[in-house]
DNA sequence: TATCTACACCGTGTATACAAAACATGTCAG
DNA sequence: CTGACATGTTTTGTATACACGGTGTAGATA
């Protein structure tokens, strides 16, 4: 066996130890022909599980995806992999080669700030919006989120990923502009991935820790009160400086990061 | 054969007739196994002739596509049709409902608001980035593409929707933000549509045809110009009236079309 | 006549078989 | 010893076979 099998195999394994998916990784029944997912969600299961492995960082960027692994461990055939694969190359989370296979889209670190700018951008204008035009059950959705994450946040759960993004998720569902919220859930989980690949470098307990999260979560709560109050300008500049925070600490984390490897290198 | 069948034929039809698409309709050889494109490429091939199709509402919004005629259509099996439709369905062009088939996506005129909103935010960003980080190679591309649809729209040619595409990708891709440039992509694509939607509303020659494109090239050469001066303000300035222009031409016709339709409904 | 149901047909979702391209390995010439 | 070439293996791209869900229709019943 080759070494990419391993590595998505490896990857794969990791989602059952840490409990993911939610969802059964093997069929109700058993393998075999007529015996796997009801009808059409072998293939919908399949793409589930891969974007969440690679949003979780599982599968890490880069890592190649090669078709046996994944016919091995989820069950299915070719077929249903592949039509995943080619779905999640559409929204950018994996890279096909042509006549060689597909990879994990790796993080560009090297253009972060492209990715800063337009995080900001949509930002600012999906949460402008939700202002200007959220409804009634917007408004329940967006406090229902903002205080699952607080309430995460205070109870010293590990990953605040998935709840952030459903936070502002639920702010862009709000914004009656499916064109920029969907560019805006794009940058979002692009931006679970950066999260959770600073957190890597992070101390596992971090002395501001406790602090950054409480501004964060003060700015959910100002975010959703300018909402609210249908204070665009207010609501805007929020967005902007959230997504500020965001960058800073990305930033930090990553040139904090950096400087430790060129110790390492200097040092070696 | 059904209906359905029949739509998709006649309009596949309508490329042949139109000199459309460039590349061979079928294989250089022939039918059957070990006879077809070269390898990766029937996929791609599909995938492109049908998004021509869809752009140039040869495949109008909303139609349905069933696997059988395109397989009949395109001389491969349903498996590369399934993944041009995935990824087509990705870009947003195509609409796949569950066990029952994809149809190309209908054009939503009850929010298009929400469409021209989207289109002047990222025109905007592109532009003005454009204008602060393009490279030589960038202003090469932009003048000439600039130059191609200024001598069409001269030359009285048809279609220009293709051109003006062209032009703003080519400011796209000097923005430097491949995040937003993508969305920017994708609305000019839905742009065409609309345009092409319009234009079947529109007298074949209209009397202000030539006064409009006018200032459209004449708009077009600003933007370039304060491109190349690096004048962000105006070049952002000229991008939002540019797209304004767009979205009134655009919302005449359709009114146009609307109070044309409200009358026969009367009459009737 | 209207409605409900059984059934057959059609079309999609999945599995598998086959072909071609890329990759690795080993051999031979220089 | 090195490099180029040939061959076998691996992996992807495509074709096809099969099974299930949805749909329409015909017949029965109220």
């Amino acid at each position: 066996m080759s070494d990419r099998q391993r590595t998505v195999k490896t990857a794969m394994a990791d989602i059952s130890r840490h409990g993911r998916p939610k969802s059964p990784a093997k069929p109700p029944v058993g393998r075999g022909p007529g015996a796997g997912w009801p009808k059409g969600s072998g293939s919908a299961h399949v793409f589930a599980a891969i974007h969440d492995a690679i949003l979780t960082l599982d599968l890490r960027p880069g890592e190649d995806l090669d078709e046996a692994s994944l016919v091995a461990r989820f069950g299915v055939s070719r077929t249903p992999i592949r039509e995943a694969l080619i779905r999640l190359a559409g929204e950018g989370l994996v890279v096909l080669l042509p006549n060689r296979g597909a990879r994990v889209a790796p993080i560009d670190l090297a253009n972060i700030r492209g990715f800063f700018e337009a995080l900001e951008l949509c930002q600012r204008a999906v949460t402008r919006w939700a202002a200007l035009r959220h409804r009634g059950a917007d408004l329940l959705r967006i406090d229902a989120t903002m205080a699952a994450f607080a309430a995460a946040a205070d109870g010293d759960a590990r990953d605040l990923g998935d709840l952030n993004r459903t936070f502002h998720n639920a702010i862009a569902a709000a914004c009656g502009n499916v064109h920029i919220a969907a560019a805006y859930g794009r940058l979002l989980d692009e931006g679970i991935r950066l999260s959770r690949l600073a957190l890597t470098y992070e101390a596992p307990l971090q002395a501001d820790r406790h602090e950054h999260l409480a501004r964060i979560v003060a700015q959910h709560r100002r975010l959703a009160a300018s909402i609210r109050a249908q204070d665009a300008d207010g609501a805007e500049a929020l967005a902007a400086e959230h997504a500020d925070l965001f960058r800073r600490r990305i930033n930090r984390y990553l040139s904090a990061s950096l400087a430790q490897e060129i110790r390492l290198a200097t040092t070696l």
